[in-house]
DNA sequence: TTGTCAAAATCGAATGTCCGTTTTATTTTG
DNA sequence: CAAAATAAAACGGACATTCGATTTTGACAA
């Protein structure tokens, strides 16, 4: 009966992934304490606890989420008739980079790979992640074959996981150097495929 | 003069910093106390805060040292009076990367990534070595336009970086799921440049 | 509508543990 | 034997989490 609406719940739960990724991406994961999340999202001990058992499981839940919003964006792409040019692929990745690095959170990704080499709570999220995106280079790469834009002796697997190399490395500069840009990314990867 | 002999101190530090590495890799940098590396080096506290004044310093000397050997092997690839065939360097590069697996360090890579993103104390270091990497890929892109291995109007600077963008994610591919070879990247890197 | 009540939601002080570092004592070195 | 090197206990602070107190909520009766 005292219970509130599940527009309610959902938006206290969205206020409080909403501050903690802001903390971890200023701080940290391990930077930031819980005493930080409840002063940035305004809410108290009691509140936060009610919303998620602990810590790891804040993280979890931003992961889980980022993965679905992913997943939905790899099925537009993969979903139409023919494959957009691989050009077009990649300004969609460099995009959702820029869009991140907006709010500000794009450290967030790397730490993200850290977490996914040891920690054993929320490591099996973050590596669930990482292979549903090669996975979705992969299929980019067979699609590729198959409509002629790819060799067909091309060993399709390799070529997915190579495409799916170069993110990371564009993460990485942007949040580090902040100085390479989606043209620039093309401009290399065209200079590195012209004959000389 | 009651002083230890000067490699004894070096030795010293070395089993320090090879303990700490593997409690890094293994449990991540803020996972290991400080008495996980007193266990793991057999010494006490008071002996490696004789050598070190905390933990960031330890992470600080790890980095250097890396950075150092690092320097030198990119040294000895860009001295050589015309450039190993692409192919050549990235095998040195897979092979560090193999070597570093090895050891079951891999993991601490991507671990000095977040750091970077993030830490007021070890970031800075670990940005330069990054930096210095980036720019040995510039520097080989320059080298390769300059022997006509690249078209003379491509943009050597912005094929640096791409190439620079690649290693991050062969070395998370390796840390994450191990099945990511030097081999299969090498052939993805054909495939992808082959005319169809 | 309004008032009431019990359950849900939130609050925030308190708890206990862990961890980096310091300090003091002991051993080893030349 | 004196100074350097190492040992080991102890400290102080920070942190994640808990828990009783308090407020808010919505169902329902009047």
């Amino acid at each position: 009966m005292p219970k509130v609406s599940d527009e309610h719940l959902e938006a206290r739960r969205r206020q409080i992934l909403d501050a903690a990724t802001r903390c971890f991406a200023r701080e940290g994961f391990h930077g930031t304490s819980m005493q930080d999340i409840f002063r940035e999202s305004g809410l108290s001990a009691g509140a936060v606890y009610r919303y998620f058992p602990g810590k790891g499981d804040i993280v979890e839940a931003i992961v889980l989420h980022k993965r679905e919003v992913l997943a939905e964006h790899m099925a537009g792409v993969l979903g139409q008739a023919e494959l957009p040019p691989l050009e077009e692929i990649f300004a969609g990745f460099t995009e959702a980079v820029r869009e991140i690095a907006d709010l500000d959170v794009l450290g967030l990704i790397p730490q993200a790979w850290a977490l996914a080499t040891y920690d054993p709570v929320v490591g099996p999220a973050i590596r669930g992640l990482l292979d549903t995106l090669r996975d979705y280079w992969v299929a980019v790469a067979v699609r590729m074959r198959a409509e002629g834009t790819l060799a067909p002796d091309a060993d399709a697997v390799a070529v997915g996981r190579t495409l799916f190399s170069m993110m990371p490395g564009f993460i990485l500069q942007n949040a580090l150097f902040k100085d390479f840009t989606p043209e620039e990314f093309q401009r290399g990867i065209t200079g590195l495929r012209a004959r000389v």
